[in-house]
DNA sequence: AGCGTATAGTTTGGCATCAAACTAAATGCC
DNA sequence: GGCATTTAGTTTGATGCCAAACTATACGCT
């Protein structure tokens, strides 16, 4: 029963005051949901701070990632590698084209779809990215530790390709 | 260097057109930020569909698991357990106490804060959410595998808790 | 008691996201 | 060729979240 104490799981003072002692978690403490979850978005977090010392969104930064290693991808082949939906983007490679990052251009066999790739002016800036990303990373190996960190990687992908 | 092909990272048609084959996902591969993002959303996903069979959002499961385990806990310190921003947490509350499934009451020795408490009827959508979850994490399980499971739950935790 | 500071919760504004409706172009079928 | 269907990308509307400003209460210091 997680050790309860006969109070309905909470320690109290003698006026019914809830003690600001540790949360009881329940059955949250041992579900991978919740602790996924908690553990991205402090993750996130995290990166999201590093980002602002070098003036990027870390939204931008897979999706440039993927752009130049995949010259000429379209718009939905890349929402579907970042795990996005196409709407979503719209916005991003707007932002990014402004910016001058990335060029679009349209396809002569298919007018419909876009090419992206990564300018020189791009690639400068992901360099920066990635020289920050990589500080994060370092960061998250420490906590992971290199014993467990492919077992680690393993388990997401696999989370992430087959849940139902 | 990946497997590049000389025409900087991905494959091509005659015609210069991006073949549809996989994507090159350079060093997001075995990065974690991106991967744990990727197994967190695709987890919450799944979850996000067996919830509508029961007709619960899912973000209201772990708010209403963490009052039933701490009768009496504050919006504040909620919040924080849930790791989210306590602003957040108003319509949520306002939610869940429209709906009978929750009460709030005033504190007397501070009449700042409220105190939130599962009702019977709390308690029996409770239950059921329980149960839905339960079925999602024997799912996840099955991924991850008895023998890894402890390990990596612990990970988890530790980027949580840790990560500066 | 009185005033400045801290705290609990709400409001507001902005952002990222998705899903569904939409537009334009391509494809298939007759 | 003409019409229905599919596909690439955009637009629109709703949601959930955060951060900052705000309100009301409490606390601490003198």
């Amino acid at each position: 029963m997680h050790g309860t104490n006969g109070t309905g799981g909470r320690l109290r003072g003698r006026n019914g005051l809830a003690a600001a002692g540790p949360i009881n978690f329940g059955p949250l403490a041992y579900w991978v949901g919740f602790n996924l979850r908690m553990a991205q978005e402090a993750a996130f977090q995290a990166f999201s701070r590093r980002s602002q010392d070098i003036g990027e969104s870390p939204g931008r930064f897979a999706t440039l990632t993927l752009i130049a290693r995949n010259p000429g991808i379209s718009q939905t082949e890349l929402s579907q590698a970042n795990g996005r939906d196409k709407s979503s983007l719209t916005p991003v490679v707007e932002d990014l084209v402004r910016r001058g990052l990335i060029e679009r251009k349209r396809m002569d066999s298919d007018r419909r779809t876009y090419r992206l790739n990564v300018t020189a002016a791009g690639k400068k800036v992901l360099t920066t990215m990635t020289r920050c990303a990589r500080r994060h990373e370092r960061n998250l190996d420490q906590l992971i530790g290199v014993r467990d960190r492919k077992r680690f990687l393993q388990i997401l992908k696999r989370i992430a390709a087959e849940i139902e």
